[in-house]
DNA sequence: CTTGACCCTATAGTCACTTCAGGGTCGATG
DNA sequence: CATCGACCCTGAAGTGACTATAGGGTCAAG
């Protein structure tokens, strides 16, 4: 008794949490097939639209692009396969993750040192944040390099 | 004896780690002011533009957008004003690294939750990883919720 | 019959660049 | 003098993953 309840394209954004805008984008670019339509040329989706829509934002909310989501979906679409690119497909962006945590960390330190530099309540003529943003000293030397020894 | 060492494009951006394409898009939308030019309609840049090039890939590097890179140039070019707003940008910028290295550390645990579901080696039929993505159970029902009672 | 929520298409805008097409300039070499 | 390669020029389009806008059509309720 699968119960054959038409979405329109509002309900199925509601259900998985996709702005309408966004799914007919993703059925610009295939990652969704075209639905039917009614006869006000409004789109109809069913139950495998639900499965295949909840399919692309979990990974998409998970950091994949939108080319791994297409890998993704096309491996699975092959029971026989194994599922070796599967995994490998998590690993590297576990490691992609992994990667951009380490870079912002770098960020992090670097600008809570930058922070912590300034808070004098002055001027922008002393602020040392500017300064320590700024290339070299204030006088008109530095980039040319003429200092000969 | 400040030597003005005149600086190709190309220069200028081996000088601040740029690339020329990057230097022309900043001047296009007035991160840097357009230079002075050859006969030959070269671009030619002096010590001003490396201070001011090398402090605005210093705030990207550090990931500021280029509307706080621009809020801040215009900051440091009044020397008058108070420097709070500054350090109000940097304190911005280090809470949004925070709250993405938080975002990104919560998709890192799901993803080597994800990472180790699978690792059988079996067929795609039978993919944990999978099978953790799709809404529900492989049967026909779900989204419909025509479960009654 | 009108209101308002919803839907349609096509196009342009976002961010911070990158790439491309189709040339021009300049110093060195033959 | 021709020509080669490295560099430079402009303007337009492409990237990713949507988002927004303009200008309409559909449909159920009151
Ligand atoms: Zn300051
Ligand atoms: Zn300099
Ligand atoms: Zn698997
Ligand atoms: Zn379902």
């Amino acid at each position: 008794m699968s119960a054959k309840k038409d979405l329109s394209i509002g309900a199925l954004g509601k259900l998985t949490g996709t702005k309408v805008e966004t799914i007919r984008f993703y059925e610009q670019i295939a990652i969704l097939p075209e639905p039917a339509r009614t006869a006000g040329n409004y789109r109809v989706y069913g139950h495998d639209h639900v499965r295949r829509l909840t399919f692309v934002r979990r990974m998409r909310d998970l950091g994949f692009p939108l080319e791994a989501v297409r890998a993704m979906l096309d491996l699975a679409d092959q029971p026989d396969r194994p599922c070796g690119e599967v995994d490998a497909l998590v690993l590297d962006q576990l490691h992609e993750v992994e990667r951009k945590i380490a870079d912002l960390e770098r960020l992090r330190d670097e600008l809570s040192r930058l922070a912590t530099q300034c808070r004098t309540g002055g001027r922008m003529a002393d602020c040392r944040i500017i300064e320590s943003l700024s290339p070299h000293g204030e006088d008109g030397r530095c980039c040319s390099s003429t200092r000969s020894g």
